[in-house]
DNA sequence: TCAACGCACATTGTACACAATCGCACCCCT
DNA sequence: AGGGGTGCGATTGTGTACAATGTGCGTTGA
């Protein structure tokens, strides 16, 4: 048996660490948009040195959440209204593609239990009738795996990529959550069930068509549907 | 009047010198897939310090170039052919969606008339009837300036990053020039001429289509159509 | 013989110091 | 007074030394 504390923490390389705060901070807008980033400054106030904040840096504005020119440093993209909109087609464009790559490939057995679960916890939200902030985070959920899932199956780790690039912005980020009503949530839930029957049915071209109508139909009304 | 030798070399901070050399490298195969790298031996092949050359690679791996595991460093990711055509299908989906951001907003006078040069040296090239290196090379810039000018009329940066990052794959690579035979280069230019038609006539979903189907078609033929 | 432990080497991660560059204000000259 | 050059402070880029971690091999014990 090993001692007390036994070789853990982890201990991820700062630079990641710093990665993921530098995002967090994006997504919560505790870094105002167009802001100019003080590498010494920031590295103080992480706690870190210039080196590993200097990697996430530029990790980032690899990722596109950072503007970079050379010898001038780096500032915080903005992201505003329409720039959001065009995100979410984006999006949109990608979810679709995955949809269609799945329903290609069929969902193994796994696969299609997993959505069918994230499914039927949707439509156990329904029913309620309500939409507190209990549900809310019960559909958010639900409707995280189901996207998760549908992904997972398009078996493409390069559209994958792409796509969790377009999420980590702060537009279509799937922490923005939104107030919903419930018929909204209704709305969507009938969504997946349909681009899950799609899928299962073997229909790559209207499973496509349905998840980008779904995805296009969140922005106007909310965060991740 | 200046000096003989002005103020130049504009002297690019040596990282990303290196990251786009080590772009190259891998879009010329000279890095092969699934390769380890050793940061020591690789900067001193180029000639560098370790620093600038982990900032590439940190921002390389952001573009999903490489695969980066903490404390056990880089290695090539690998892109096999069904990956390449999968990277297709991507840029297909995101060329369409460009192609219907161009179509919504219309094109400006400046950006048409990029456009109808671009296809009309397409289409001088295809009345030559010959097919060399030179018809190639002239048929591959009208090509890419076609597509460019379609990306800037989108007028979305997000989309553009996104796509160059696609673009920038080993697989769908604008540097990929493949053997055309007339006829492809005569199917190409037709797509290209009712790809503008579309986007003159506002017709954005029509152009998203035959854009997606006229990427789609490169692949199992060829580089970039 | 084999498994587990541990040491030593190789490689990666971080800090710091210094060089290069940029921006700005000041000064000089016309 | 205005335009341009110039030096200084601030900020970014790079090299190098060192710490932390991972890996492989040899040893040791049952």
């Amino acid at each position: 048996m090993d001692g007390p504390a036994p070789n853990l923490p982890p201990l991820l390389p700062r630079a990641l660490r710093v990665a993921d705060t530098l995002r967090e901070k994006m997504l919560d807008g505790a870094l105002a948009d167009g802001e100019k980033i003080n590498e010494a400054r920031l590295a103080a106030e992480l706690g870190v040195s210039r080196t590993p904040l200097r990697t996430a840096l530029h990790a980032l504005a690899a990722e596109g959440l950072l503007d970079y020119a050379p010898n001038r440093g780096f500032t915080v993209r903005d992201f505003s209204a329409e720039l959001i909109d065009e995100a979410f087609e984006i999006r949109a464009a990608l979810e679709g593609l995955a949809c269609r790559f799945a329903a290609r490939h069929g969902l193994s057995p796994e696969a299609r239990a997993a959505a069918e679960a994230a499914l039927a916890e949707g439509e156990a939200v329904v029913e309620t009738k309500r939409c507190g902030a209990n549900e809310l985070e019960r559909y958010r959920a639900a409707n995280v795996a189901f996207h998760e899932t549908i992904l997972a199956a398009a078996g493409n780790r390069q559209l994958a990529d792409t796509l969790r690039l377009v999420l980590n912005r702060p537009g279509p980020s799937l922490r923005r959550i939104v107030a919903f009503t419930p018929i909204d949530i209704r709305r969507r839930v009938d969504d997946h069930r349909r681009i899950l029957e799609a899928i299962t049915t073997g229909d790559p071209w209207r499973a496509e068509l349905l998840m980008r109508e779904h995805v296009s139909g969140i922005r106007g009304g909310a965060g991740k549907g």
